[in-house]
DNA sequence: CATACTTTGTTCGGTGAACGATCAAAATGC
DNA sequence: GCATTTTGATCGTTCACCGAACAAAGTATG
């Protein structure tokens, strides 16, 4: 509750009580109460409007610690964060997500402690919480995934279990869109209660933060749109279906487009790299993409009207090519009520999304007031 | 808080204390206060389970009313429920919406206090609350329409502080298709937390229930399905552009297609009469929008992942016809995992879903929280 | 049929958290 | 140097919740 409020908009207590409607006395306990389980820290005084300055309060950074977790089909990022949401260490490390939990777990448990000790040299950090981003449909609730397509093995694997096991904490396992569309909103578009993070990549997902809060959806499976019908292409997909969105636009198809025409392209980073070279098929091609991905974008946004959508993933290192075709596409067939206030705008973020996203999901848990006050209750001064 | 379970899960003290952890003295203690101001009532004995028999507790409806007002592109329906949200009374008139707000308030202004005489005879009820939907986007947080297409001179019309000044009392409204989706949800469908409800009548539209609230987008046009593009036709739309699911699918457009082959149609009744006289035409027509329907849903319930999907309007009630059609699509195309417990139903409360929907609105913010505790502080004993 | 047991609801002191008022601290401004 | 202003701390009061004991009203059991 006052955990919350220290994160951002008040930050000293006569903001909180001005805030909180709260009498001032009670916001000073409770914030000794914070500040000797060692939650928050008093710092610098803040400039006087006039009278006695007011003592700033900020969560304490040191000794905790807070794990971000992006798997994805080809790699491992294991982010360190403060409790701010502070990246402290990354360290991304090439890993096949099909060799199954154990193998891709284990690497994470061996990874993680040597973070914690490089992280920062001076004081020791103990780990709080961990958050895990994985590229297929996740029950939250159990943290287990459920039937992931590119995760052979995985299907109903304990992650939380095993993290609680090996490090004594709460591990919270999210589809790695939705932590991404989190780390979005909460860092670069706070402004936006309701957001679609578009991930373009090797296939095409999409992260739903509805109200501020990330949307599953009933399996978890939600802002699954890669298999969306797109356009009059019947191009074939993987999943039985033709004409899906990834089989006309994501990085794969892509790539397999330009081999078509003679070009050495693998996959999507080859994609970017012919952009990039100025190959006019390649920009071509991505533009074409931008479209049929704006095509059905176009009807997302005038069934959830967002404010923002924000596109990422491996392509959207040529945003001015792909967003240029999306935006053609969506400011096209929009109702103009849902795209006048719209913004159609490039990660700002970046690689590191995933594992930003995936620890904020960790913090915003341990931070929740319901955690707080359970701290609270067991005396247990932390650090 | 204890109003929400006394409306239907904990029904007496001692659950009500099992289920909030309160101490039975204070749940004692609140629910006296509650009787005390009138919002409860103390009934009938529950059987004994080997001890002293429990006393049953249930929201007063005597006395109390909820209005809850469906406004139509051509017709007005004034309904008036008591707290629990069961119907006392509803009368359906015909009304043009485009004569402007004065207008129709006007009716609903004269309409009210008749209602309120005729409702069950016996006790005199004041009315509490009312709630409006219209058919077009609203700014919800002040309730007015915003540039609402087919409602002239409605543009930021106060409605609340209309009904606020005649009547004393708040007004909700919203977009008629949200408050549908509402009435689904609680009444006929409450173990979905994410419905859709598609309507399906000279337009189509749809209202989105998201984790159990209303999602209304950043400017309250979410929903707004219509001119999502469809197929590979490319009719003509009055939004300008072309190959809109509206201009293909709906009420208006089944009309036009069938008087092209010479049948007598001029609205959506014409295609149910049509359909029910067993016309193998307007049966082909009525799958044929139902499979387009279903090819745009089958994207959204990708991205949305609801657990269930309503269909209401006046073309539900060919629903055989039109639900055939838009199942075909949809498990045709959707993701499996978000179809396996997906469920596509015709409305089950049907023509006065939007007036129930509207007194739900009202009667759920008449006795949140924030309002009891006001009602309860000033001490003005209800009734 | 009387008695023990169970479950519900009420009454009654005790406790603790929030409040309001007052006071000390540390600045600004005349 | 002194009034003013704003922040933070201290202290007694109030009020909501708790726990325990108790009354009420049934069922099980000899």
């Amino acid at each position: 509750m006052l955990a919350l409020i220290s994160s951002g908009v008040a930050v000293t207590r006569a903001e909180i009580a001005r805030h909180t409607g709260l009498a001032r006395s009670t916001v000073s306990h409770r914030v000794d109460a914070l500040i000797a389980h060692g939650f928050v820290d008093e710092d610098t005084e803040a400039p006087s409007t006039g009278g006695r300055p007011p003592r700033r309060l900020s969560l304490r950074t040191h000794g905790h610690a807070i794990a971000g977790v992006d798997i994805g089909a080809s790699h491992c990022r294991v982010g360190l964060l403060d409790v701010k949401g502070t990246l402290l260490a990354v360290r991304e490390d090439p890993l096949t997500i099909a060799d199954g939990p154990e193998a891709v777990l284990g690497h994470v448990e061996r990874t993680l402690p040597r973070l914690l000790k490089v992280a920062d040299g001076t004081a020791p950090r103990t780990l709080r919480a961990i958050g895990v981003g994985v590229p297929g449909p996740v029950e939250f609730s159990t943290g287990r995934p459920v039937d992931p397509p590119i995760m052979p093995g995985w299907h109903h694997y304990p992650v939380p279990e095993f993290f609680g096991e090996r490090f004594g904490v709460r591990a919270l396992v999210d589809n790695d869109v939705n932590v991404m569309a989190l780390a979005e909103q909460r860092r670069a578009f706070s402004d936006a209660l309701h957001l679609l993070y578009l991930k373009v990549g090797t296939g095409i997902g999409c992260g739903i933060v509805a109200d501020g809060h990330i949307h599953r959806g009933a399996q978890g499976s939600a802002g699954d749109i890669g298999h969306i019908r797109v356009g009059e292409r019947d191009e074939p997909c993987h999943c039985g279906n033709s004409g899906c969105l990834e089989a006309v636009a994501a990085g794969a198809a892509m790539a397999a487009r330009l081999r078509d025409v003679g070009l050495e392209a693998i996959g999507s980073l080859d994609v970017v790299r012919l952009v990039r070279e100025g190959n006019r098929e390649a920009v071509r091609t991505v533009r074409e993409a931008g479209r049929a991905i704006g095509e059905v974008l176009s009807g997302l946004v005038n069934f959830f009207n967002p404010e923002t959508v924000v596109v990422g993933g491996a392509l959207s290192a040529v945003h001015d090519q792909l967003l240029a075709g999306v935006r053609e596409a969506v400011y096209g067939r929009s109702n103009p009520l849902a795209t006048n206030v719209l913004r159609i705008e490039p990660s700002r973020i970046g690689e590191n999304a995933g594992a930003i996203g995936a620890g904020i999901l960790a913090i915003e848990h341990a931070l929740s007031p319901a955690q707080v006050d359970r701290a609270l209750a067991t005396d247990a001064t932390a650090v």
